[in-house]
This record gives C-alpha cells, structure tokens and sequence, in this order.
DNA sequence: CGAGACATGTAACCTGTTACATGATTCC
DNA sequence: GGAATCATGTAACAGGTTACATGTCTCG
C-alpha cells in the first residue's frame, strides 16, 4: 500500500489539497512513484476515514473550493514507522524485459524499433534527473537541507542506473546489426517461414 | 496487460497446465513478471474463453487430473502483434526510491539499515543472474538457439543494472557513514536539531 | 506422522485505470 | 470561441493479493 505512503510522504512536508498534491506529484514524484487523480482522491478519503489525516474546507471566490489535509499524529507515526520498516522486495514487473524474453519470435526489424524505442525512454529519464539536478543547484531553493541531500542521491542513483541500462542497449543494437549483416547469427529473427502481419 | 502476454509466450514454447506455468515463472521468468497462483489460473480462463488458448483435460492416477492449455492462431497473432507494439513507457513505482525521497526523517541507524537492506536484495539479484548464465552456458540445453540468445542478453543487462544500483547504494553508505563522522554533515538524521551549512 | 509436491480453483478484498460530470476564470 | 487551469469527485471495470478448500501420493 504504498500510495499511502506516499501521500503520508508528501503531506508531511506541507497542507496540501488534493489538487496540490496530483501536480506536485507529477512533478517531483513522478519517477518513483505516481497516481491518477481519482486515486489520490479516494485514498485521501480512505485515509481521512482512518484518521491519519484530517482536513478543512477552504471558500475560494472565482475558484472551486478546496480541502486542504494534513497529517493527524497517527499519520506520522504511521510515516515514521513505514520508514523504518524492512524493504519490499524488488518490484518484478518489467513490460519492456518480459518482451526481451520472447523477442527471437520477431523480425530484426521490429526487434531493433524495440530497442531503439526503450533506448529512448532511459535517454529521456536521464534528461529528466539532469533538469531536476540542475533545479536542486539553485541556491534560493527552500526547503530543508536534509530532504535535499537524500533528494540529490536519489537522482544520482537514477542517473547511474538509467545510464547502465543506455549503454547495455547501445551494446545490444550494436550486436544485432552485426550479426545481422554478415548473417553467421545468433540473433533473433524468425526468418525461415515467415507469416506477415 | 501484461500477465496475459507472458501467458501467451511461455505457451508459445510448449503445452503447459497452469501449475506448469506457475512453476515456470517461478524459476525462469520471475525476475521480468511475476503472478500469484490464482491469478494464472483465473486469467487462463478468460483467455479460454476469449479463444486466445485451448485447453483439453488429461486424467491422471494417483495425482490431480491436469488441463492442458496451448495457443490457437488468434494467440499466436495477439503475441506476436504485441511483441511488435510500441514499449510501455517504464513502471515508476519504487517502493525503495519512495522512501529514499523522505529518508531525511530517519535517523542515521534506520537509514543505514534500509540502505544496506537494499544492497542485500541487489546482490540477491545479481546471485540469481549469475546462476541463470550458468544454465544458460550447459551444452547439453535443449531449446532455440535464438531464444538463448535473447535470454543471455537480458540477464547480462540485468546483471549491469544491477550492478550500477550496488555501487551507488555503497558510495551511499560510505558517505552517511563518514558524515555521520564527523557531524559536518548534510545527511538526514532528524534527531537533535539544528545543525547547520 | 507430517511435510511437501501435485493440481485446480473460489471468494473477498485492495489497488489502479478510464471515462465522465461540473463549472468559473484566464489566456490566446 | 476554445483551451488550459483550478478543483473535486462518481462509476465501472481491470488487475493483483490473500486466505481458504480439497484430496492423493511420496519421502524421510
């Protein structure tokens, strides 16, 4: 349940509206977790119901009204203790290493626009963490010096692992092309009887 | 809806029963997708009944009479157009980095722990690469050649990322360590208060 | 005698996605 | 005039987890 979490999470550092928290969560969460509107919603309820938060109703002229939450004194203890509590295990859902595993069924072609479109995304990640390196640098940044350094870490930690992953799919490409041309191959295709799509 | 697709491809390998399934995703897929034994059994259904597989019961003595499902052409179609597809844009849901981002309301020993935590499972992973490559590597293996490749490319990729991740989470624990030191420190501690730049 | 492999499933629940509804204000 | 921002929600559905039920055989 770690949705919850991270609402615990966010609400810790400021009141926020639900509204607050989906755009704060689209911005600075996103890469380590994230949610659809209608979920904070429900979970901000659910919560509320459990007593970890409470809110208050805020009239607003030429605006919707907003409810604002914050955390009750079970909210953070819940926090603190989810913190200090062992790690799950690994997450194994990987979309993209699932088609891997299977890919020798389809043409070079297409194996390679696969690996050439996830070679994309992890390009488009580490521009991500560079423009969010770059916005912790500025000096007139508020917040508490701790949260930033972990913050930073964290970044750096993406950006290595992201990086990992470029150049083993720079490798990979590299490989199929060859042995694609001189056709000695290992590689994938599926070649001989070939039903079209 | 991915569970479907890695039914659809380790089907595309052999006839299997469900418990043959589970069995499989346990030991060779369970890094990429995993899936709880009534979750199998319940999507196998649907897919029954979507006419994506077939399945015909085979009596057994003395053990449970087992169904065994394979592809039809509209399966096979549906896992080959999707190998095709465009990639899912990556899952970002981390549980370990969530935490990371408001680990600066630990204190040094919870935080030290939680890192060293995640290094355990990162090295568990890189256990498990290290033994899939030595099965891979048996010359009496029966199975495509091109699937072996595909599947040696992935792990090696796991294993790089993996790799990444551990060096970082022990530059990590080193420089809590000596910040925690000499008390200079940025690092998260919460405990007594103000230190500052 | 008990544990674990074999084998399939139901029921209840929680989590996550998608589509829809409302309605004023501001910017182009 | 139309889109984006602000703001909160409902409803329906899909995907995933946990606990439970059943029964035989084999191994130590």
């Amino acid at each position: 349940m770690s949705l919850r979490h991270a609402l615990l999470g966010v609400l810790s550092m400021r009141e926020m509206s639900g509204y607050d928290i989906k755009r704060h969560f689209d911005r600075a969460v996103h890469f380590v977790w994230n949610a659809s509107d209608s979920q904070i919603y429900r979970e901000l309820r659910q919560m509320e119901r459990g007593e970890l938060i409470v809110s208050r109703v805020v009239p607003q002229e030429g605006k919707p009204n907003k409810r604002l939450y914050q955390l009750t004194d079970a909210g953070v203890t819940e926090l603190d203790h989810w913190l200090a509590s062992p790690v799950e295990r690994p997450y194994s859902k990987e979309p993209f290493l699932l088609r891997l595993f299977f890919l020798s069924r389809v043409s070079y072609e297409d194996a390679r626009k696969l690996l050439e479109a996830r070679l994309g995304e992890v390009e488009s990640l580490l521009d991500v963490a560079a423009e969010r390196l770059q916005i912790f640098s500025d000096p007139t940044r508020s917040g508490r010096p701790e949260a930033l350094w972990w913050q930073t870490r964290l970044i750096e930690g993406m950006r290595r692992v992201q990086s990992a992953e470029g150049a083993w799919l720079r490798e990979l490409i590299r490989d199929l092309d060859t042995s694609q041309r001189n056709e000695a191959g290992e590689p994938g295709a599926r070649g001989e009887g070939g039903q079209g799509s």
